[in-house]
DNA sequence: AAGAAAGTATCGGAAATCCGATACATTTAT
DNA sequence: ATAAATGTATCGGATTTCCGATACTTTCTT
């Protein structure tokens, strides 16, 4: 995996199919900030390129097998590095 | 909060003082990539200029009140980001 | 006490990341 | 059907992030 942006998006789209403005608004949501065109789609592109992602007739990406796999390693990755994240959230709710 | 390791370095000193060649271990330990010195002591240095970090007589790190604060904010825009995190943890254990 | 080893710090530059401008395509509204 | 609005895509460049080299300091070994 290589940028956090690029594991965030894997991690949307395996959730559902989405068009790039869509990603677009959903990470505003999350990290109170949209990324402008000149980041979403060239990491899109890139994504695609690498086989991670396809694109059906209404633009709207999905992972590929190679996806879900790449998808998976970023997980475990996340999940170790943040090994200790109950405890993060318990610090957090108060 | 700026950038992801500084967000993990406030977390990891939150836990325990620490010297940069501690934190620097963990790091490893976490994402299986030890940074490079150039890395962590202009990080370190940054964070201390900003208030965030202070640093006893043996070079261990601590967390000021306002790093404390700072932290606080970082986790909880880690916790808006991620906010389906039980479901990314459910997806990964299989 | 002297040398070796490990830790700390800084610097310049390579690479990655992200943006705003621009152009083009598609959809929506009138 | 035309215009406006929205979405998609690319490009150049600004900024950020990170590294390896180097130098210095501190700690350990003998």
């Amino acid at each position: 995996m290589k940028g956090f942006l690029n594991f965030l998006i894997l991690w949307l789209i395996s959730k559902e199919k989405m068009t790039g403005a869509e990603i677009a608004v959903e990470l505003e949501k999350r990290k109170g900030h949209k990324p402008s065109p000149g980041t979403i789609y060239p990491v899109l592109k890139e994504l695609k390129d690498k086989g991670l992602l396809s694109m059906d007739d209404n633009k709207r990406y999905s992972l590929t097998k190679q996806g879900k796999k790449e998808l998976e390693i970023g997980l475990n990755t996340f999940f170790e590095t943040f090994c200790d994240i109950d405890e993060m959230r318990s610090c957090c709710k108060k």
